[in-house]
DNA sequence: TTATACTTGACTATTTTACTTGGTTACTAG
DNA sequence: CTAGTAACCAAGTAAAATAGTCAAGTATAA
């Protein structure tokens, strides 16, 4: 994988600006405050997100960063990867050499479990988690799921 | 979590007891060839598996580890917990305080994924991981899922 | 033209993982 | 009984990944 702070942090701050209804740019500064995240460590994180499209940035005042994409259409997956490499925990990673050129007694085992992340997290948009979010806060919302 | 190599190498030494039909006690050090791993990280991984009464040990010439579990009862869960710790993506380790006191943007998604990822594993038992691995080495056994 | 805000790249700190070393203890085969 | 085997234990180290910092840029809107 691996799942870790890097993985949510670029989820977190997706789910920031799909929620500042988009017309405006949002800062990253202004994320940093609002999700408590390092600003610095938020610059890197972006660079990524923006080389896979999945932001645009205005510089300039009045500038920041806007979705590239409908909430609809970006899988929690493509998020992760786009900050954090890849979803595998293959020590192989493919090559089915773990052992000694052979593979190893639970090398279809990884695979299994890693599709099971990789096919739970791909099943999910930024709009579900979203109004997930808004639901468990006990603000009703009439969701079209 | 992590599902990182320590839970990994884990499962792959019960998987080895598992298959080395268990009245005689196997050594660390067979384990150590078999599966390419290093004894004394095997002994640091075994110490809590003992712990968790997964395995039990012989001590002495002649001695080693046997399965404590029938490979039905033990899931694959159990033994990553055993030395992994916990299967846990959530920042606040769920007291819901993620994020200021309060429980951030994503903190539901990531109690769903954490539980997929154990649902998963939890129903996963040696035996089946065990005759999976023999299935796909083209010795076809007939199985009873 | 100046303040704002993104961009970049290198650098540091911390944590975790993986592994090593050097023992001690229990046991048993001979 | 004793020598050797193998578990047990405690530190410490190495490497990698994660998390975060710093500083010097560049583009742009007001």
């Amino acid at each position: 994988m691996q799942l870790t702070t890097k993985g949510r942090y670029a989820v977190t701050a997706m789910l920031d600006l799909a929620s500042n209804d988009s017309t405006r740019p949002v800062t990253l500064d202004m994320i940093s405050q609002r999700q408590n995240i390092s600003l610095s460590y938020l610059e890197q994180l972006f660079a990524k997100l923006r080389k896979a499209s999945l932001v645009k940035s205005i510089r300039g005042p009045g500038g920041g960063y806007l979705l590239n994409v409908d909430p609809v259409d970006v899988t929690l997956t493509e998020i992760i990867e786009a900050v954090d490499e890849n979803i595998d925990l293959r020590r192989c990673h493919g090559s089915k050499n773990c052992l000694r050129g052979k593979q190893c007694l639970s090398h279809h085992l990884w695979c299994e479990v890693s599709d099971q992340i990789r096919g739970f997290l791909s099943s999910r948009n930024l709009q579900q988690v979203m109004d997930d979010y808004y639901t468990n806060q006990d603000i009703k919302v009439k969701l079209t799921v």
